[in-house]
This record gives C-alpha cells, structure tokens and sequence, in this order.
DNA sequence: AACGGTACCGCAAACGATTGCGGAAACGTT
DNA sequence: AACGTTTCCGCAATCGTTTGCGGTACCGTT
C-alpha cells in the first residue's frame, strides 16, 4: 500500500489539495465542517505528512547534526542523552556523525549536513583540528554551529565546556593536600587543545605547592591516545619510577591506569592514589571508586543542545553574540 | 549566500536544467565539453546537490533508523560503532532514537521513521513491547527491518541475536565446574524475554548438575532494572544469604553486583565469583576482572546493519526470507 | 437594488532535482 | 540529393506540500 497523499484526500472529497493542507494546518480560512471532514479522511487512509515535501518547501530538515571524534563508552553516552532529550522535546531529530578523530573525517561529515540541509550542528573537534575553515560553509549558509567538550581558541560560534584548567587544577590540589609529592599526569593526545589546559592547570598546582622547583618534569608526564595504549605505557612507567598519584584526565585514562596498576602491584603493596576527571559513571565502577573532579556529560549535552535550539528558534532576525559557556563541575572524593 | 542550485548553473551557462542534471551525473547524451563546462561552473559555485529534493523525487531519504532502548555505557556505543561503520560506508547515514525501553517511545520513534521516509530500520525491542503491531506499518510500506539483541518469539522479521539460553549455561555452567554450588542469578527487567532466555539457560545448567533438586529456588533469583538498583538489592541480599558466585546478564548487572560486593565485604572476606555476559569492555575495567561469556558489540551491530544493507540492495524486486543470524560468543575466564 | 464585507475555497507557482519524450542539427550512406 | 542515424539538448511533468492571490457566493446595510 502507498502512503495516502494530501491529493488522495482531496480527491475523495472532490476539494483541492490546498483546502486539504490548510484544513490540516487549521487554516482559519476553512469551514470548521471541512477540517473535520478532511481529518476523518485524513484518520481512515492513515494519512502523515510527507516530511521530505515539507522540508523541501521549507528548505529545513528537521535534523541537528551530532559530530564527535569517536564514540566510547566513557562520556559519550550520557552527553548524547542529554542532547537527544533536548532536540527530540523540541521536534528535531537526532543525526549522529563520527569523524574517528580525523580532521577529513569532520570534513566529510560537514560536507553531509550542507546536503541534507540540516538545521543544526553541535561538534566537538578532532585532535587534528587546528582551524574553523571547515565550518565557514555552513556557517555562511546561517546553519547554527555550537561547540562543546573538545574546541579550540575561538570567538566565532557558541561554545559549552568546562573549565578545563580550573578542573585538573582542582584534582592535583587534592591530591598534594592529600599528601602526595611525586604526581604523575596522564594525559590524552597532545594535540588536543583540552590536554594542554588540563597540563596547565597540573603545573599550576604543582608549581603553587612548590614540586617543580626544578621546572617542568617531563618524566611526570605521560601522553596516551587510548586506554590500552595508556595502561601498557603506565605499566612500563610504573617499572622505572616511584610515584604517588596519578592525575588522569578522562575515563579512559584512569581505566587505563587503574588497569595497570592492578598488573603491577600485588594485593598488599602500597598503591599509588588516582584522581581523574569524569562524569561519575566509570568511578562508581572501579575499585577503589574513583576519586574526581565530575561534571555531568548528561548537562554538558543538555546545555549545549538547549543553546543551538535557542538559536534555532530566534532564526536569522535576531543575531545572538557567541558565548562560552562553562559547565560547572565539583570535587568528589573520599 | 544561498546555496547554489542546478538553476544557477544552467542560467550562468545559457543551458537548461535538464542538461546540468545529466552532466553532472555523467549521462551520455551530453558532450564531453558540455560536461566540463558545467562541473567547471559548479565547481566556482560551490554547487551541491540537494538531497531533499533529491530524495522526493526518488521516495527515499538516504537514513537509516537505529531505535534502542536507551544509550547507556554499556554495550551500545561499540554496537553504534559496528552499524555506524557499515552504514556510512554504504551511503547512508545513521539517525539515532531512543525508546526510552517504553512501547509508547517505540510507536513514537517508528512514526517518525515513516514521516522521514526512513530506508531501513534497525531496532532492538523494549521491554515492554510483546507484539509487533506497529511494525506493521512500515513493512507494509516496504521499509527493511532488522530486530537485534532484544527481540521477542517471531520469524516474520530478520533478527541478528546472540544464543541467549546457551551463553547464560554456559556461564553458570562453568561457575559449577568452580565449584560453586550455591549460585544466585542476577537478571534484567522481567518483562524481557532476553532476560526468561538466560535464566532458562541458568536453570539448564544448575538443573544438570543436580543443584535444583527441590526445584526452581526464586531466592537465588534477582530482577533489577537498573545499575543502582541492582546494587542495593544485592546489598540486603548478600545481608541474608550466602552465595559462592554471581550470575549476571548484562554489564550492568555486573558492575552493579560488584559495586554491592565492594561496600559488603570487606578486603580479607573471601568474595563470591562472579561471571558476565559482556562486550569485554566492562570485564578489563572491573577488579577483579570479570569472568564472562563474550559477544561482541560492535560485531552485532556489523552483521544487523550489512543484513540490513542486503535487503537494501536487493530491493523490491527480490524476496529474501526472514531470517534468525546467530552471533557466536565465548567464554573468557581466569 | 446596489454595494461593501466576510467567509470559504481553488488556481497555480514554488521548493530542487530527475527523466521520458521529442526535436533539431550534423553526420553518414546509397 | 534524399533518407536514415546518431548526437546532443530542451520541454514539461513529477515527487508532496505550502501559500499568495484571486474569485465566488452569501450576508447585511442603506
């Protein structure tokens, strides 16, 4: 069976097609005897609107496009239900791209939604990600762009994160209170513009608590990309140095670590403390939990989907500056 | 600027439209110097195709539905991976809608599909769904579908499913070999019939080694909805009972079984077992790590989607019989 | 009876691309 | 020179919906 058409309506009631889509649309215009005749029609041939047609019309697809490097199983799912929730309450729908983490992937998946005419995009940027060039297509095309979690140096779009300074900052504070002095950083990639502000924010504390008196350690720093590549270089690490703690800046990391560390060391050594940045799914998991600076992926989702929904619904009419928006986040330990 | 269209190559040319179109999709009629002219100009123009209008006219959206119960960390980003892989390198890309494990959610997410004109459908069942009504629709319309991993007793549909019942004895199975004998199994939400599958497999195993004499013992049986939940009733349970080893269904379960075995007993205690079914991902995260039968994720998603892909390629013209694909799995332990 | 107003509905164009059909050149053949 | 072929391109319809513009009744008013 073919899907019923606004013209099969029409013709079975031997009125236009036009009557038909303004009585559906409730078009003051129509007598309220035909809007109850066409919705009858409309009920018993199972009639929906064809969605393609509208948008053609309406040059929109209803579709916000989600751009992540990679989806894991750290993070990315609550962020995604924080922003599925916004964009479904909102009558969108949700287009999920993965660019593996590669500045062509990104490309072609922007190159995707200038075809398909999506309404809106929220991206969170590869490593190799080094400029915007890519988005000034479809920036000039007025789609609203929003940036979160993973970004670089900008003004030009909306972007939602969290300070990830303050954030690593607060993490190697506790753990130098705690008693630790021989702190080791875990980072991820080195190009991540977010591994370089979380290093930072591990200096400042270091540097405030006067342990890097002789300048920056590079043996107290070490650069994964993956929590298997990170728990083989942890493993090795640990064989050569003593340390502490470990400061890991993701999910990944810290299972990583944590995974090297129960390799290592024997049940009743002393373990080295572990603090890590995290939405708080992964630490209730291991043991012992996790101590962490937690932010909510959930709200980082939520938050950053509401702010491309707000530009959606003000159109072009309205121009709204760009704005860095920062996720609050809190120490959970102990 | 607007998006350059076929128009405006065919006006900046002095040809018509018609002429664009067919140069542009490499189409004999037109001379080879046509053909050049015009990818010349739409090279200039930064001209794409517009695939609403292209999808109208050909009745066809170019998305694939991925309906899941809901995104949670377990399981479903390496199976988002595994579709996502076949599908975007099949042309199509992948829209993502979340049931929220209700029947409403999941009548909701199919109504959307056929709005969209959705090409092909991947769906896992919520636990509430016990009929396939409201698929109905939709294979009327010649729409593929492919159920995976949560499914219900049917043939009418492909499905793409692990050996529920088997992996669920061959865990406990083993869990006895161990020498446990006094085993309890922790299940998912009732209502599913993964969850009446793998306890039956359970009752195989115990069963066979003589371990139910008195019958089905519904102590030694947990029904947990969620993670937390899990661990709190275990928790007053391992206050009352005493158990050699855990069985859990799901990632879920398991980390929730350990969670409860962590706050319960202490270092030196002697600990039940516990066994899995599981991606992997959880297992080497989890400390001790966790037993369990293994199937992977991203391998379901892989076969459900290129299942789905035949069917798309194929089209109408061909009948394919609907059939069950079993993913085989394996324990890992020890 | 003539006129202004309102209520209600249809015509046709438009969104952007594709394609069957037909037609005008240009070519080759006898 | 007449005819058949080939080459190459345009016309117009089509997908399903929306909407500006206009038009016809019918109403009440003077």
């Amino acid at each position: 069976m073919k899907r019923a058409t606004i013209k099969d309506i029409a013709s079975q009631l031997g009125v236009s097609p036009s009557t038909v889509s303004r009585a559906l649309n409730d078009h003051p215009d129509i007598s309220d005897k035909v809007k109850e005749e066409v919705r009858q029609v409309a009920q018993a041939l199972n009639y929906h609107v064809n969605l393609t047609a509208v948008n053609l019309r309406n040059n929109r697809s209803g579709l916000i496009a989600l751009i992540i490097p990679e989806i894991t199983m750290f993070f990315f799912p609550s962020l995604i239900k924080g922003i599925e929730d916004v964009v479904s309450a909102n009558g969108y729908q949700l287009l999920v791209l993965q660019s593996q983490n590669a500045l062509a992937g990104e490309v072609a998946n922007l190159r995707v939604c200038a075809d398909l005419s999506i309404d809106g995009i929220l991206i969170s940027l590869s490593a190799q990600t080094k400029d915007l060039d890519h988005l000034q297509e479809l920036e000039a095309a007025a789609v609203p762009i929003v940036l979160f979690d993973k970004s670089i140096e900008q003004t030009q779009f909306d972007q939602v994160m969290i300070d990830d300074e303050e954030a690593a900052y607060q993490c190697v504070s506790y753990l130098i209170k705690a008693g630790a002095t021989k702190i080791c950083a875990v980072l991820g990639d080195q190009q991540l513009q977010m591994s370089q502000l979380r290093h930072q924010g591990f200096q400042r504390a270091m540097v405030e608590a006067n342990l890097l008196s002789n300048g920056p350690n590079s043996t107290y720093i070490i650069h994964a990309k993956s929590q298997d590549q990170c728990t083989s270089l942890v493993i090795d690490w640990l064989g050569n140095y003593e340390v502490d703690a470990f400061f890991c800046m993701s999910d990944e990391l810290s299972a990583g670590v944590y995974a090297a560390i129960n390799t290592t060391t024997g049940d009743n050594k002393h373990k080295p403390k572990v603090i890590g940045i995290s939405d708080g799914h992964l630490p209730s998991i291991l043991s012992p939990n996790l101590d962490h600076y937690r932010h909510s992926g959930y709200e980082l989702g939520h938050l950053a989907a509401e702010r491309l929904i707000l530009r959606l619904k003000a159109g072009r009419k309205q121009t709204i500056a760009p704005e860095t928006l920062i996720l609050e986040g809190q120490l959970v330990v102990g």
